[in-house]
DNA sequence: AATATCCCTGTTGTATACAAAAAAGTTGAC
DNA sequence: GTCAACTTTTTTGTATACAACAGGGATATT
């Protein structure tokens, strides 16, 4: 299961829009981005086609595809939106999960624990990414790991900057642990619960994100 | 905001798979459709990379791109999504919907009931799309918004089939009013439970989707 | 007869060529 | 000098041409 150059260029072009090499509004113009990738305008089209339909892009016809980053409103929406997957994520788990992934998610939070030990900022988005990827598998709704799957790499960035408030790596750790404990005694409720306000933007979270926004766009 | 040659073309797909001309794991020839649409191959192939991204086709790098119609386990799965989705839309509607769209979701009931008496199937089918329309639009959230509206178009079909069980009509219709009711009342869990089960594939309405999807295959 | 290799055909992926529409630039009128 | 209409240029959307790969079948070898 090769994939295309079309899309592995559709996922550089998102990391260019990522990393900042192209900024809200921008113009993403196909001859140029043809040349900066050696290729002809038809592969870049195709990358293109698919991160409009991502929504990562906006595509009006006959003029052009534009960055679209999703604005203060969109996000908290988008947000909101994850923290009730999460959850639902959680209930289900609370009665399909199996103890071998209880394992792995106390292990996930072990290596997360370890990589704020050494201050490895990477490495814990890594495995805080993993946690939550353990919890849609174990939704034991394929289709829903799925759907989760998309709107964290959507938020991904983010949920980032979120990490990066004062404080909220240990109060994230410690929801982690409520969230397994919850797990371990079937208590869905709690679980779930649990997770939709470790997602959800608010209270000081929501001021963060605000301000993060702001110096992002200037 | 006109649309390209090559959405139309990807509606009209869809449209072909949903009635069954292109049934599942046929595939779909880019020459072949070229000629059927008198169009060249790459508005096809754009049409067809689009139906690939929301996973109506499966598309197989080099090989070409096969209709994938969910299975029995993928349906249940989508269904529970979508009550999920419905449901979260129903308890945030609870606090945020307006006096308005309470008459509108009101006169959509009775619309639907009108359709009912007239043994106008098609009619039922648009209205009670639209009441659930309204219940996404009214969570105050429009990126739930779209995702709902998106899962629902994919499980269109198969949503319509659901309703053809013996007095299923009835039931749904009863289920419409205590949604109502529990919106007036600005009860959150009880709107959220009422459409989860409403939506739900369970009980009953299991063995008739199954039943259906049997059928179908032949 | 069975199997492996090679060639041929058909189909996808990419490049280029062309058409149509929008944006930009220029000229002219007031 | 400003604004409007026309022309030029740029850019998108579509068609066609070409290249690379996969699949099938024929042939040859064991």
């Amino acid at each position: 299961m090769e994939q295309k150059r079309s899309d592995i260029i559709a996922n550089q072009i998102e990391e260019l829009i990522f990393d900042g090499t192209f900024s809200d509004g921008e113009r993403l113009d196909e001859v140029q981005l043809s040349e900066r990738f050696a290729v002809s305008r038809t592969p870049i089209r195709e990358a293109l086609l698919r991160l409009a339909q991502s929504g990562l892009v906006a595509h009006y016809p006959r003029r052009g595809v534009f960055v679209r980053q999703p604005g203060p409103i969109e996000l908290i929406e988008m947000f909101e939106v994850m923290a009730e997957l999460e959850a639902t994520c959680a209930r289900l788990a609370a009665t399909r999960i199996s103890d071998a992934a209880i394992d792995e998610l106390k292990a996930t939070n072990a290596r997360c624990n370890a990589a704020v030990q050494d201050s490895d900022t990477e490495r814990y988005y890594r495995e805080n990414e993993q946690f939550h990827a353990i919890l849609y598998r174990e939704s034991g709704n394929s289709f829903l790991e799925q759907e989760c799957l998309r709107l964290q790499r959507r938020l991904q960035p983010f949920r980032r900057t979120q990490l990066r408030l004062r404080g909220r790596l240990k109060q994230s750790m410690k929801e982690h642990e409520q969230i397994v404990s919850a797990l371990v005694e079937g208590d869905g409720q709690a679980a779930s619960d649990t997770i939709r306000s470790h997602v959800a933007v608010q209270g000081e979270k929501f001021h963060h994100l605000m301000s993060r926004l702001k110096t992002a766009a200037e």
